[in-house]
RNA sequence: GGCCCCGUCGUCUAGUCUGGCCUAGGACGCCAGGUUUUCAUCCUGGUAACAGGGGUUCAAAUCCCCUCGGGGUCACCA
């Protein structure tokens, strides 16, 4: 039988890095299996869901190129893909649990049972229902029914019975029925509850594996006893641990960034956010950890997943993103970077900030672009100062602070272009030869300037006594690209320009 | 508090099912050194863990029991 799997957000904020790990599991299951992912949509609570935030969840998923084969906006044969439109179904099955005497109304008052719940609480019981309205005959009930009183529906469940399931990650998990009592399935034949919508939608769905977070072993057993209580089969289930807050809480806003969105925000690549992601619960069992989704694809395995809760850890994530930037395709990297440019002010798309951002890869090449200080500079360039930087940056973002000295003007004085103990005539001479050098390229290409520079470096007992001048006079910063780069990029004209000022700061 | 889950370096983890190859391996971080014109990259080395206690066994991180610790969950939210 073919896999299908399902992730099953609410769309009550923005879409969650747990969350994105829980899709990826079972994305990767299904890849791997040959199977179906399917994206539900859990807005049964009008009040909490948002049409911004179920946006957010498509935009995430497409983000990190986690693309599901049914859900909302990709119907199938299972459709609809929002709960809220899913009304018919869950009445049919509701109906279906009361009159075959499975469930039964309930007209306590959510005053009393609150009342009762923090009584339970205080004697240090378990809070469960008083079963109060179970002996209420059915006769009677359908006569309350009928004059309009409000009830809920509870499922009678049956004591001393054991329900326990096998879960593909931890193993034999049970449950006492004693324990759990005659919950609440359903607010009066239209509004399903939780369990109830879940266990009819993974059923008429037919989802075949069920692969969630830990927060949700306490519901399996009511979904299983829902899913008996109407003859449905049974999905298999796996149970993820959770994504831990370095204090090794469950991770909130408190956290701070938690949004899938945010860390896109921040500078990290799609890939290295899922690679990291995959890497908090699971290993291949050997000591890679650079993998790319279509790799992930291949070797996961769910059996292969831990137990624990795995702490979030910023640095390491970092370190992957790193890893991905030196790896990616330099076009690309460029493209992702101008951004960042743009918004700190670094550059200016010459036709207009709205030709930016455009659709991701989808750029014209032909924009050009002026600098902060207003000299032009075409795609190559800013191309060119990328490729300096893709070994030197963690994040996208930091290129803006990295590489600002190429756009802007820039200051120096002589404790930044002093080397050692040269004095003043000294670093002047320097400076000299070097204006000098770049004024008499024939051709200005990289090795060129590159070539020149470094044999008149060579003649120095130290080559930093004739470099390290240049560079700072070039840069205007202690640490930069190195002289022959910066100076190739800039140009004949604005490296001359930069040289010159140092020289008369002197 | 009841129920459920979990417990290897600070963190992510390999090893646990199928005891011995584990004087516990890798990675991030941190520290030291090297390469380099600065910074970064890169390279080399170092730091640091089987929660505790009992068993079982010739042999236990691995199997059993207890204790302790951490987390999740207990809605007319999902």
């Amino acid at each position: 039988m073919k896999i299908r799997v399902r992730f099953a957000p609410s769309p009550t904020g923005l879409f969650h890095v747990g969350s994105a790990r829980t899709t990826l599991f079972n994305y990767l299951h299904a890849k791997k299996r040959g199977g179906e992912f399917i994206l539900r949509i859990e807005d049964t609570d009008k009040e909490r869901s948002k049409p911004e935030y179920e946006e957010n969840i498509f935009e995430s998923l497409d983000w990190l190129g986690l693309e599901f084969d049914e859900g909302p906006i990709k119907e199938g044969s299972y459709g609809p893909y929002r709960q809220s439109e899913r009304g018919e179904i869950y009445e049919k099955y509701i109906k279906k649990l009361f009159e075959s005497g499975k469930a039964y109304p309930c007209f306590c008052s959510e005053d009393d049972l609150e009342r009762e719940r923090e009584a339970q609480l205080d004697r240090g019981e378990a809070p469960k229902y008083s079963e109060k309205c179970r002996k209420i005959d059915h006769e009677e009930d359908l006569k309350k029914i009928k004059n309009g009183e409000d009830f809920i529906l509870r499922l009678m469940i049956e004591k001393g019975k054991e329900i326990s399931f096998e879960d593909k990650i931890r193993g034999r998990v049970s449950f006492q029925s004693d324990g759990i009592g005659d919950f609440p399935i359903s607010k009066g034949f239209e509004r399903p509850f939780y369990n109830t919508a879940c266990a009819i939608d993974d059923f008429e769905m037919r989802i075949t594996d069920v692969i969630r977070g830990e927060d949700h072993i306490s519901n399996t057993p009511k979904q299983i006893l829902i899913q008996d209580a109407l003859g449905f089969d049974r999905p298999n289930y796996a149970h993820l641990p959770l994504i831990l807050a370095p204090d090794k809480s469950k991770m909130s806003k408190r956290f701070g960034a938690v949004a899938v969105s945010d860390y896109k925000k921040m500078g990290f690549l799609p890939e290295s956010l899922t690679n990291f992601l995959a890497l908090l619960g699971w290993s291949p069992g050997d000591d890679r950890e650079f993998f790319s989704l279509g790799e992930l694809e291949k070797e996961f395995s769910i059996e292969r997943c831990k137990k624990s809760g795995a702490v979030f850890n910023k640095e390491k994530l970092e370190y992957i993103n790193g890893l991905h930037i030196k790896n990616i395709d330099l076009q690309r990297l460029t493209n992702l970077c101008i951004p960042y440019l743009i918004s700190e002010s670094l550059i200016i798309p010459s036709h207009g900030e709205e030709e930016y951002p455009p659709a991701m890869g989808a750029r014209s090449v032909t924009v050009d672009f002026k600098t902060a200080d207003g000299r032009s500079i075409n795609f190559d360039t800013l191309k060119e100062i990328v490729k300096e930087h893709q070994d030197r940056m963690t994040l996208l973002s930091q290129i803006a602070d990295l590489s600002s000295y190429f756009f802007n003007r820039i200051e120096v004085d002589f404790d930044l272009l002093q080397w050692k103990e040269m004095n003043s005539e000294e670093l002047k001479d320097v400076i000299d030869k070097a204006i000098n050098i770049i004024s008499n390229i024939d051709k200005w290409t990289k090795e060129e300037v590159t070539e020149r520079l470094l044999q008149e470096a060579n003649q120095y007992e130290g080559r930093g006594r004739f470099l390290w001048p240049i560079r700072a006079a070039l840069t205007g910063e202690k640490a930069s690209v190195g002289p022959f780069e910066v100076a190739w990029i800039l140009g004949r004209e604005e490296a001359l320009k930069r040289l010159k000022q140092a020289k008369k700061s002197l």
